[in-house]
Parts: C-alpha cells; structure tokens; sequence
DNA sequence: CCTCCACTGGAAGATCGGGAAG
DNA sequence: CTTCCCGATCTTCCAGTGGAGG
C-alpha cells in the first residue's frame, strides 16, 4: 500500500482549500477585492515579505474565493520571473481571458497586446503578478493600472524593491493602496502547515511529530522549504516501499530537498551564466573584479562588463549566489 | 574628515534572429 | 528573394554611491 495518498498537495502549488494562520492577511486582501463582488473597481493590492510566508498562496486562495462568490470574474495568475518581459507578461494576460489566439511574437503591431486587453468584454479580470519587481520593463504596470476592468494584485519580497523601480506616478498611487505585510512562519505555525499536509497527502502515521518538527526547525520559516522537503522524504520512504518515514529519510530529505532547488536553477543558465557560477562557486568568496578576469580567461567570446551584471542579478535571484555588500565593498560568494 | 574610484544599475541605442509582407 | 518589424540580447555611456586610503 502506497505512503503517499496524495502527492498533489505536496506540490509547492498547491492551495489549501482552507488556508490556517493567515487570516488577518486573508481579510485584508479579501477586503481589497470584494468591491468588485458588486461591479465596483477592485483596489490594487501589494503583498510583501520574505520568500515561503504564503503571499502566493494567500493571493491565489483569495482570487479563487472571490471566483467562488461572484460569477462572471476572470482571473490570472503570472509569475513575472518567467514571464519577466512586457511583451510575454501581457501575453500571458491575453491567454487568460482566451484572446491570446492568433498572437504570433512578430507580425504583432506595437502595442496591440495592451490594446487587446483593454477591448475585452468588460466583466473584471483580477490579475495576480508575483515577483512584480522582477519585470525588466515596469511601465508595464502603470499600462495595467490604468485600464479598466483589470484588478492587480502585485507581490514583490521587499516593496522598495518595487517601488524604486517604478514610474514615480506610478509609486504615489499605490502609495495609498492595499498594502498586506507577510511576516515568515513561526515554528509552531510550520508545524501545523505540515501536520495538515500529512493528513491530505500521506496515509496516517507516516511521519512522527518530531520528525516535522526537525523539518520545520530547518525550513527557518519558509514553508516552500518545509515542504519541499517533507515531499522529498516521503518520497524516498516511499520508493524504499517502508509504511512510514525513518529518521534517515528526513536528514537524507534536507539535503536532497535543497540540491533539487539548486540544481531545477542551473539547469536553465546559458553558458557564459554557468562560467560565472563556477568560478564563484570554486573561489567560495570573490570581488567583482577578479571574477570578471577570470570570466574573460575562460570563456571564448566574453560579454560586456554591463552583461556580467546583469547575469550575476539573475544568479543572485535564483539564490545560486550572494551578492555582499555595496558598491565597492562587494562580494560574491556560493550559498551554503 | 575628504577625495578617489570600483562598482552598481538605469537609459538609450545597436545588433541579432525570425516571421510576415511585398 | 528583399525589406520591414518585432522582441530579445547585448553594448555603450553615465550618474550615483559608499568603502578604501590618504
């Protein structure tokens, strides 16, 4: 008999139909959006807080609650780290309302994309945009907060991340707007988290309490982690086709959990990307400069000083390395 | 303190690749 | 075929910043 009952709700994308311990941040957001329950413009919404403290789940649980409660409202999630530019994150929009059709990435006349939007039937389209401050061209967003019909729920980690990179028009508008603070997990909240995903996902008593609470102790307050890792354990016990978890599955999980993360990253770096990852990595610790030269020594054809930096941001994001310090005093050094 | 300058990241424009139009 | 247009990528230029080292 199979451990896992059910590894759907061991996905990070998963949505609890019930969410615990963010009711306060439920409400506020719920509070945003209900206007438009009655045909009123929903206000823009802008979740903050550190990674694995629930601002997408809490933003989809939302979204979805509302779909629930009033007929007629499309929805859309996007992740602007993937859709990161103008172009794919409007596409992206378009496909939600199914109007993104005979869109062909070239014979696209300037700007139809927003046009398109914007001549939709009219019935509200709430659009959740998580890792906002990751878009390379935020004016975007200003295009979006002026058209109608279209309710916008951004999340970004830190909000002047966001607010430094947009349209100053842009900054005081939202500046009065919803504003819903994420603050990470606390141990006994983790816990929970995990307890109700055994119950949804695992056949009873595959996991002891203190073994969630080893896992919930590592994740630091971020449930992404917390699961990740209990999916990985319970994974491992299951191909060793053992009735419950062992301890071992769980310090085996901790590890493996975070090398599937590093290495779902890497996979998708370009050549020059992976260089620069492995000079870090093998230095531990370097200053700007010095990567640089040993970047240009080792790749046939280097790319600009600017071109470098603008990798090594994504590296950074990807949490592949850090980056420590300002200006001249910084370093980049491997995680771990 | 003060000055220098290594480094960052925004802005603007060049180049590339590929599909459509002529 | 060529020309045109687009998004994506990359370079060039530059203002701002704050640590190092007088």
């Amino acid at each position: 008999m199979a451990m896992i009952t059910d590894a759907h709700v061991l996905r990070p994308e998963f949505v609890p139909s019930d969410v615990v311990h963010r009711d306060s941040e439920v409400r506020h957001l719920s509070k945003a959006l209900r206007p438009i329950t009655d045909g009123e413009p929903g206000e823009t919404a802008l979740l903050g807080g550190p990674s694995g403290a629930g601002k997408t789940c809490i933003a989809r649980f939302a979204v979805q609650r509302l779909r629930e409660n009033a007929l007629g409202i499309n929805t859309q999630y996007v992740n602007c780290w993937e859709d990161y530019s103008r172009f794919k994150t409007l596409y992206r929009l378009l496909k939600g309302i199914d109007r993104a059709f005979d869109v062909h990435r070239q014979s696209t006349p300037k700007d139809e994309l927003l046009e398109r939007l914007r001549d939709h039937d009219g019935s509200p389209y709430v659009v959740v945009l998580d890792e906002a401050d990751q878009l390379d061209d935020t004016g975007v967003l200003y295009d979006l907060y002026r058209t109608t019909g279209l309710t916008m729920v951004l999340i970004a980690n830190r909000r002047e991340d966001l607010f430094s990179r947009l349209d100053s028009r842009l900054v005081s508008r939202l500046q009065t707007t919803t504003h819903v603070r994420f603050e990470k997990y606390g141990f006994d909240a983790l816990v929970s988290i995990l307890e109700d995903r055994v119950r949804w996902g695992l056949r009873e008593s595959a996991i002891s309490t203190d073994q969630l609470q080893t896992i919930a102790d590592d994740a630091a307050g971020d449930a992404r982690v917390a699961i990740t890792v209990l999916r990985t354990a319970a994974r491992r016990a299951d191909q060793d086709d053992a009735d419950s978890i062992t301890d071992e599955d769980v310090a085996e999980a901790i590890p493996e959990a975070k090398a599937e993360i590093t290495q779902k990253s890497t996979r998708r770096l370009t050549d020059d990307q992976r260089t620069l990852y492995e000079i870090v990595t093998e230095h531990g610790e370097i200053a700007p400069g010095d990567l640089y030269e040993r970047y240009t020594e080792r790749v046939s054809s280097p790319r600009s000083k600017r071109m470098v930096r603008n990798y090594l941001r994504k590296l950074c994001h990807y949490n592949l390395l850090v980056a420590e310090g300002e200006n001249r005093g910084r370093t980049y050094h491997s995680v771990s």
